[in-house]
DNA sequence: TTGACAGGCAAGTGTGCACTTGCCTATAAC
DNA sequence: GTTATAGGCAAGTGCACACTTGCCTGTCAA
């Protein structure tokens, strides 16, 4: 008798890895905003709107992070590269983890 | 002139280290599926569903983690502690990132 | 053409946390 | 009362990752 061994491979791990860094979070609020912020204008705003002085390079890696996770899209014009929040895969969390409705209060 | 210097802070840090990681996640889907669980059968579950052979020491501490977030609640009973999945802080994502309506195909 | 600006590749570092093992307390069954 | 079962406290470890610094390429303005 030959049993296959099915594991069950999560569908979006990028995703939580995305959001599960605090200044990840910060720069999603920060596009949610104003969308379509460049490198230098998102660590400008989060020194002086957040108190969050990290390194370009910090700030990037994170964008690096989003966009591979689908919840940031970048688009190339000439020096500049702005960036635009895509929050179309959360959906998948409450798909996951259904939200119950409102219970009627007895 | 006195500025004061207000950083925003986040409302719930412990929601996104909660499902953060992959374990947990797991744990909340097994949840999901048969509510009211012991740590005992979480544990066996994980094993012989996810292949995920963790020491139950590891699984406890990552159920309090779930606890401590609000998306776990537990009931003691005799030697036996029921943990309930309790996905309403989720809500609190899609408040703070709202997912755009699906726009109209041109 | 030169220098400034915007962003990227690369490598290295420190630490938070997911994991382990050892030992314990409380409850239940016999 | 003794043993089995369920879960918890505590301490220790290894490594993923958020951060840093150095240096680079491409675009733009003068």
């Amino acid at each position: 008798m030959h049993l296959p061994i099915t594991v069950p491979v999560e569908a979006e791990p990028d995703l939580f890895k995305a959001i599960g860094d605090a200044t990840r979070r910060t720069i999603l609020d920060e596009l949610t905003e104003k969308d379509g912020q460049t490198l230098f204008e998102i660590c400008g705003r989060l020194t002086v709107k957040h108190g969050l002085a990290s390194s370009r390079q910090a700030i990037s890696q994170h964008l690096a992070v989003l966009e591979q996770a689908g919840l940031v899209h970048t688009r190339r014009q000439g020096r500049y590269k702005f960036h635009h929040i895509d929050t179309s895969p959360l959906r998948s969390i409450s798909e996951r983890w259904p939200i119950d409705r409102e219970a009627p209060n007895p």
